[in-house]
DNA sequence: CCTGCTTACCTAGATGTTCTAAGGAAGTCG
DNA sequence: CGACTTCCTTAGAACATCTAGGTAAGCAGG
């Protein structure tokens, strides 16, 4: 059974606020965006996705909205706010420079 | 005063694993280290250097040995075991597809 | 001596994310 | 009606890291 990997901590929200600066998406859609851009390497545990998501609201990065989708089915639709577009950038860059920090130690090590 | 980061959860033990590989060090040293080599962006806080290293003993990681230093204090080496060198591997293989997906995600997006 | 600085190690408890594991509700299709 | 899919929710465990202390021993200066 090909277990999946375990996301790193703290680069979940990142990837959240990055699928969503393209545009609004419920709580599952992003499950599957993260999916599908990922070539089937990430399934977020919705245990996982959930807790993420309330946390940012409340942080006042997204906002959620109850719509009617496709399906025909009721779902939250989270959009980024400025603060959350802010974010975003402060992870990422956080990121490159974190990543970057680890690129040096492996090879020079 | 500037905030230094706090590392990526599991990516301690690869750096550990990484700075040993290349010989045996103490846990101050590794600090030193580790801090050298990242251009002091990281200061590996002792809180967490020192948990690491006994969980890496404990899984046959590493080896310790008490020994004295140039500076004629105690201090406990370690070194690499065969099962360390395998997780480094293992754990640098896992860096790099994990940080390719969070790339591919965060591009693409 | 005695004080302060540096090296070096240790550990308890808090914090925060993620995972495990479960459940519920509502629409669709045969 | 029953199975399946979509979609959300939440409690608790697991785990790494940080905070914040502490101990001890050598060395250097006054």
């Amino acid at each position: 059974m090909a277990k999946k990997e375990d996301l790193l901590q703290g680069t979940l929200d990142m990837l959240v606020l990055r699928v969503l600066s393209r545009g609004e998406l419920h709580g599952w859609g992003i499950t599957l965006k993260l999916e599908q851009l990922s070539k089937s390497a990430l399934q977020v545990d919705e245990g996982s996705l959930y807790p993420a998501l309330y946390r940012m609201e409340e942080k006042g990065w997204i906002e959620a909205e109850w719509k009617v989708t496709e399906n025909n089915r009721r779902a939250k639709y989270y959009t980024l706010t400025r603060a959350g577009r802010k974010q975003l950038e402060t992870a990422t860059e956080g990121w490159d420079r974190m990543s970057a920090i680890i690129a040096l130690v492996m090879e020079s090590a």
